[in-house]
DNA sequence: TAGTGGTCTAGACCACCGT
DNA sequence: CGGTGGTCTAGACCACTAT
């Protein structure tokens, strides 16, 4: 009966509250949700925006469904969109969840041969580099080590060691945020440090991300290496080959 | 006050109206379509139904909206090029490498639950599955699980079992490339049988990749569970932040 | 056949844009 | 201010699935 006229606050809360429920464990993957009926009622929305977030969390692949029959978990497999540029801790609260940093090292080098050719600088130039463990509701879920270019060294350096998000503070302090990003992606078994780091066995299969990023103004950003628990995280990339058709099913 | 039941014809309706409209210079690049409620009012459809189409526009670079104010055309010629899509063995010849393919089984069947929902078939619908050993320079990389909609049957079930590319058949019997991909990728172990397959030990890390990918003309044409050899490979992703999607985020 | 999801409708309120 | 898009509601009919 009544509209809000600004972002989506209803659908958003509606996402978040079956994220979170799923996360743990109320609808276990296999088992059949309510009716949309029955859910729309319980949480005081119409089918309508009900429906609207059930859909994001298929597009996201937590739910899945068939005609004629109930909406069935899937095994919660977070999946990071790699197409849409988002930073750890943007894309962490976009799935309801709460991105947490712990900053094990951070200090000031000079740059390798590999990393002055990311970052467009020379050899020896001033970079800093941490190394971060993140997780997500207090799991560890990945380790990273960053190298900055120098001039990024003191808003760096100054977060607190359990900052949650560095682009936040960036974006803060000089006003610009992401811009695009190369990602290479391999497999490989944990180190003995990732292992420690993540709680993990030594040699279980991390998913590791090397990503060059630059800002939106084009400065190079960060040089990065994650590496994700195997399979508590996807990462979900859209590509297309160009060329805009007529037809458009979907 | 009507509904359907099926498909999305009202909505489908609406889209090609608009494309042929914007193809045909009804709505020069630039220029302000008519109010939601008058085109709705119109077309005789329904504010929500026109809503939906205009969504699905956007989300292909048509049209764009500001709050406030009117839809405007967009120039079509966008190209909106995020990450190539290329074929195994285009990749591998860009690399200059020499792409094999050692085809394992070939068989008909019938779509499970999930494979019917990846390439828009029924349960029980006709599919046909493959499984593939892949390899640069005679080793071999990857192994590769695809099932294709019953009408490529024929196509793929006449290939040697050696081809080094179905996507070259593909195109050259039905006129049409790839179009859109969408990718999910994690870390798993290997599992007994693609050890054997790889010739590698069990438990070495494999980069898994999920893959559902569209021809050209918007049909699906393959669902497919592919799993590299960890060090052997790296998927690369450029990825940038302008990314607009349809309403929701995704 | 009863119940579910898939689609569509008509109408409402809100935030924002131009005047 | 009136008009526009953005969001939400309540209710309807249909095709499909399960039993």
């Amino acid at each position: 009966m009544e509209g809000t006229g600004s972002s989506a606050p209803r659908l958003l809360a509606v996402v978040r509250i079956l994220h979170r429920r799923l996360a743990e464990g109320a609808y276990p993957a296999g088992s059949a949700l309510p009716s949309e009926s029955a859910l729309a009622r319980e949480l005081g929305v119409a089918r309508g925006t009900l429906r609207r977030a059930l859909e994001q969390l298929e597009s996201e692949h937590f739910l899945v469904c068939q005609r004629g029959s109930h909406w069935i978990a899937q095994e919660p497999t977070r999946s990071q969109s790699v197409s849409v540029l988002r930073s750890f801790a943007q894309w962490a609260r976009s799935l309801g969840l709460e991105p947490s940093g712990r900053t094990v090292s951070s200090r000031a080098g000079r740059a390798s041969a590999q990393e002055a050719r990311e970052l467009g600088l020379r050899r020896a130039d001033r970079v800093h580099r941490i190394v971060r463990v993140r997780g997500l509701d207090g799991r560890p879920v990945m380790v990273e080590r960053t190298t900055f270019p120098g001039w990024l060294a003191v808003t760096i350096a100054a977060l607190p060691p359990d900052a949650p998000s560095i682009m936040a503070a960036v974006l803060a302090e000089h006003g610009v945020g992401l811009g695009h990003a190369e990602h290479r992606i391999f497999a490989m078994g944990a180190a003995t440090v990732d292992s420690r780091l993540l709680q993990v066995p030594r040699s279980v299969p991390l998913l590791r991300v090397l990503r060059t990023a630059r800002l939106a103004d084009g400065r190079p950003f960060e040089y990065s290496d994650d590496r994700y628990i195997g399979g508590s995280i996807a990462l979900s990339v859209v590509s297309s080959a160009a060329a805009v058709e007529t037809g458009m099913p979907r």
